[in-house]
RNA sequence: GGGGGAGUAGCCCAACCGGCAGAGGCAGGGGACUUAAAAUCCCCCCAGUGCGGGUUCGAAUCCCGCCUCCCCUACCA
């Protein structure tokens, strides 16, 4: 028999699987496609291909939704397991002006380079399906979304202030900017309003936060999209400005404090200000606001700064009090803890309940009425004795009575910006009229196809990349009318919004999926991706979905039934003395087992893979020693799919070694089985047939091994029936390897569509048991007993077994469990 | 401050609805095979479950109060 020759294997069958198209998957209407077998749709979050490669850590997502892929297969399940490329952002652009080569370029080899590392893993995808963002054939449905969205009102343009780079000549996205500085460069940044794209997410904010209800997702994930849309109840409230006929409305979770509102603040950017600032007030006015413009949300609301603000001159008048009552009259600041994009942009300060408002009301010398006083109210008029339940109940009958104020609900989720100001992404479908007008691109014009660019580098005045080609931009209709085209991209969000839904029809060329496929298919039953995404893409997404669906363009609600996040792949890094980064290769464990990296003792701890740590791996080079039956195996083995964990180069040998003893047993086969080994085995099949849906894959790979030691040490050798069952359930973790063993017993096919081996219940129970004998909970002793046997007998064996510890003691009460323990409570 | 998750042998990790703390791997020790080494095989060693209470015949598991670590989020009125 010749050794466990790795390379040769996984070579040969990827190969095989190519040549024989093993993994297309037919759907609905194509030939070979069977109606008749349920459908199992299992998804990875297609990746950004980036320069750098695939590291260790990305396949551990796709490991686990391959053996779910390849297990639901030999279940009779038409499976889904397609990968594509979310080609479109920014790296791939930003590479493209430091080197000179197109993001086209770039872009195509670095997907070149994925797919051949993750076809050397030897992932079942169906490769006939892959996708590509920015292939005009994939995008041009994007835009054919979009112009649904816009029909429906859901895309509309607005004046947004963004961060602007003038030495960059560009802008920048809020994480890209930091202390007002761009993080490349450090050049200053100021905000400014530019004009932009947003759709309209928060009209859906309530279907979104209901529908989580209905998600098998992890709850930290469901957690965050709830925080994110961040709904709130509370009301809206119409202070006067006194002397003047002007009003501002605020917003405020607590109506019924309404008596403790000593003055009120508006965001500095809130149109009234202007108009209630008196002269002698203006110019401090102004200048806090020139300021608060240049500061982000994320500064403006950091914990860390004191609350700055400054007083407009105006007063406003608490409707909680009559008329002329001077605790009614309280002045209104301008500051900027309050945000304009939140509720209404102005609040009532309600000092003696609100953390925030009390810190202002200190640090401007401001009035605090205490409002509440342990379960109740003080000082609040017709509220004071009420429970505070009842007191917000009163307090808004109250203010609808007058018409002062009403119930509402705000949610801090915000509409989505939705355009850049960039070269490498897709193009909106919009035309721009002489006169202002804007017009949808006909469908059948699609797609507007991003024109050749060999500078993409923004203007300095702001304006996109694609506002430079001329050719392009300029529109003319047959009536000689001259159109312009929107210069604005969509953001790298678009094309990951509805991949899922291509998948399921990807050549189309005549609609974004035939319904029926779209039917068949979705939604999909399980998606496996990183948490970084758990708000923003999973969120945007099922908006997109929601919208197709109220459109009749997709048949479920939601995109994602269950959602897992896998962990990450960390890695050790070291540093020496003076906490300097060591590079991991330079580091030897010395014979008393301190680690030192050139004569110099370092110091080991667990990281994120990163360049800077120098402690990425590079999966390449692990298939070169062991293959990648061992890497997958290794990826599966290292522990629950969530969690997190370092890759630990020392544990591979371990499930290396496994795959050469199992390849071992498959040298001669012997007859009859012996029995302890067939009952090993059907417990074998039952545990990991019960542990792959859960992904509990660790403990998986933990039986096989163990069934492995079994046969292994009872040396007599496997069966046929044997050997052919264990490489079947072998195969969703090492296919190469259980390919091989199918093949070398006689079976020409590929084993991918072959049924899941069945297990014996009858052979799962041992004859006789081990049943543990406690006196008072503790452990006395062991007696053997037939499986299954009558407590009785139970009884009266474990009675025998611990009778010298139960002389002259009263049985109060005996517990049986039966087949584990039986326990004697003596009194 | 808020939310989510995790603490079990030297290390990674199991243990279902509460029922003998250990499946598996790594590391360590001993032995077999070998001229020797590698490879392979067999055997062994090791914790009482972060801490303190409670419920229970019985708690890693359930409840209460803490500690530590990781992730997310953070002036949202």
């Amino acid at each position: 028999m010749q050794r466990y020759d790795f390379a040769d294997i996984e070579a040969r069958w990827q190969d095989h699987w190519q040549r024989n198209r093993t993994f297309r998957t037919p759907g609905p209407g194509a030939p070979g496609f069977d109606p008749r077998k349920p459908k199992f749709y299992v998804l990875d979050m297609f990746p950004y291909p980036s320069a750098a490669g695939l590291h260790v850590g990305h396949p551990k997502g796709y490991v686990a939704t391959d053996v779910l892929a390849r297990f639901q297969r030999m279940r009779g399940c038409n499976v889904l397991h397609p990968m594509g490329w979310d080609a479109f952002g920014l790296p791939a652009e930003q590479y493209a002006l430091q080197t000179g080569t197109h993001p086209a370029v770039a872009t195509a080899r670095n997907v070149a380079a994925f797919k051949r590392q993750l076809q050397a893993l030897g992932f079942s995808y169906d490769w006939e399906r892959e996708i590509n963002t920015m292939d005009p054939g994939y995008y041009r449905w994007t835009q054919w979304i979009f112009e649904r969205l816009y029909e429906k009102g859901l895309a509309y343009q607005a004046e947004v202030p963004v961060w602007w780079c003038p030495a960059l000549g560009t802008v920048l996205a809020n994480e890209e900017v930091i202390d007002g500085k761009s993080e490349r460069g450090g050049h200053p940044c100021v905000r400014r309003p530019l004009r932009q794209w947003m759709l309209r997410i928060t009209s859906y904010a309530q279907r979104l936060l209901d529908d989580l209800e209905t998600l098998d997702w992890p709850e930290s994930v469901k957690a965050m999209q709830r925080e994110w849309i961040g709904r709130s109840e509370g009301a809206e409230i119409r202070f006067p400005v006194a002397g003047s006929a002007d009003s501002f409305v605020v917003f405020t979770t607590r109506p019924d404090t309404l008596f403790g509102a000593t003055f009120c603040v508006l965001a500095p950017e809130h149109p009234l200000v202007a108009r209630i600032t008196t002269p002698q007030q203006r110019a401090d006015v102004e200048r806090y606001r020139a300021e608060a413009e240049q500061k982000g949300e994320l500064e403006r609301t950091s914990l860390a700064r004191a609350k700055t603000g400054v007083f407009t001159g105006a007063y406003a008048l608490n409707p909680a009090y009559p008329q002329g009552d001077p605790r009614g009259r309280i002045p209104i600041y301008v500051a900027d803890y309050v945000l304009l994009s939140y509720g209404t942009g102005a609040i009532m300060a309600v000092p003696g309940g609100d953390e925030r408002d009390l810190e202002f009301a200190r640090a401007h010398g401001l009035a605090v009425i205490p409002v509440v006083a342990g379960e109740t109210y003080v000082n609040s008029g017709f509220l004071d004795g009420l429970s505070l339940e009842d007191g917000r109940k009163r307090m808004v009958d109250w203010l609808e009575e007058r018409g002062l104020g009403r119930c509402k609900v705000t949610y801090r989720l915000r509409d989505w910006l939705f355009s850049r100001q960039r070269y490498w992404g897709e193009p909106f479908p919009i035309l721009h009229g002489p006169d202002g007008q804007i017009r949808l691109v006909p469908d059948e014009d699609l797609p507007v196809t991003l024109p050749e660019l060999a500078d993409f580098q923004p203007s300095p005045d702001g304006q996109p990349p694609l506002a430079r080609a001329s050719g392009w931009v300029q529109v003319t209709d047959a009536s000689g009318r001259v159109w312009q085209r929107e210069t604005n991209s969509m953001p790298q969000w678009a094309g990951s919004c509805w991949y899922y839904l291509r998948f399921c029809d990807p050549h189309n060329a005549r609609a974004p999926w035939d319904p029926a496929a779209e039917k068949y298919w979705m939604p999909v039953d399980f998606y496996v991706g990183g948490a970084e995404h758990a708000v923003l893409h999973l969120l945007y997404a099922r908006f997109w979905h929601k919208v197709l669906h109220d459109a009749g363009y997709v048949s479920t609600s939601e995109p994602f039934r269950k959602l897992v996040n896998q962990g990450m792949v960390q890695a050790f890094a070291y540093r020496d003395a003076r906490g300097a980064l060591v590079a991991a290769e330079a580091v030897r464990e010395a014979p008393d087992g301190t680690l030192v990296a050139n004569g110099q003792p370092v110091e080991r701890f667990v990281a994120k893979m990163s360049k800077s740590l120098r402690n990425v791996v590079n999966p390449d080079d692990v298939i070169r020693e062991y293959g990648a039956d061992t890497m997958r195996l290794y990826e599966a083995f290292m522990g629950p799919v969530t969690a997190s964990a370092p890759w630990n180069p020392r544990d591979l040998p371990g499930v290396h070694r496994f795959l050469q003893r199992a390849w071992r047993l498959y040298e001669t086969f012997a007859e009859p089985p012996d029995p302890e080994v067939e009952r090993a085995l059907h417990r074998t099949i039952a545990k990991v047939t019960g542990d792959i849906p859960g992904l509990d894959l660790n403990t998986a790979v933990a039986a096989m091994m163990e069934w492995v030691n079994t046969a292994t040490r009872k040396g007599g050798g496997i069966t046929r029936s044997q050997a052919e069952r264990f490489a079947l359930i072998l195969a969703p973790f090492a296919p190469h390897l259980a390919e091989e063993m199918w093949q070398r017993l006689g079976h020409p096919e590929s084993l991918a569509y072959e049924n899941w081996p069945a297990y014996d219940p009858s052979q799962l129970q041992e004859d006789t048991v081990e049943v543990a004998v406690q006196v008072n909970g503790r452990l006395r002793g062991r007696v053997l007993v037939p499986a299954a046997a009558a407590r009785a007998a139970v009884e009266s064996a474990a009675r025998a077994a611990v009778a010298d510890k139960l002389e002259g003691a009263t049985i109060r009460k005996v517990v049986v469990i039966p087949d584990k323990l039986v326990n004697f409570v003596v009194g």
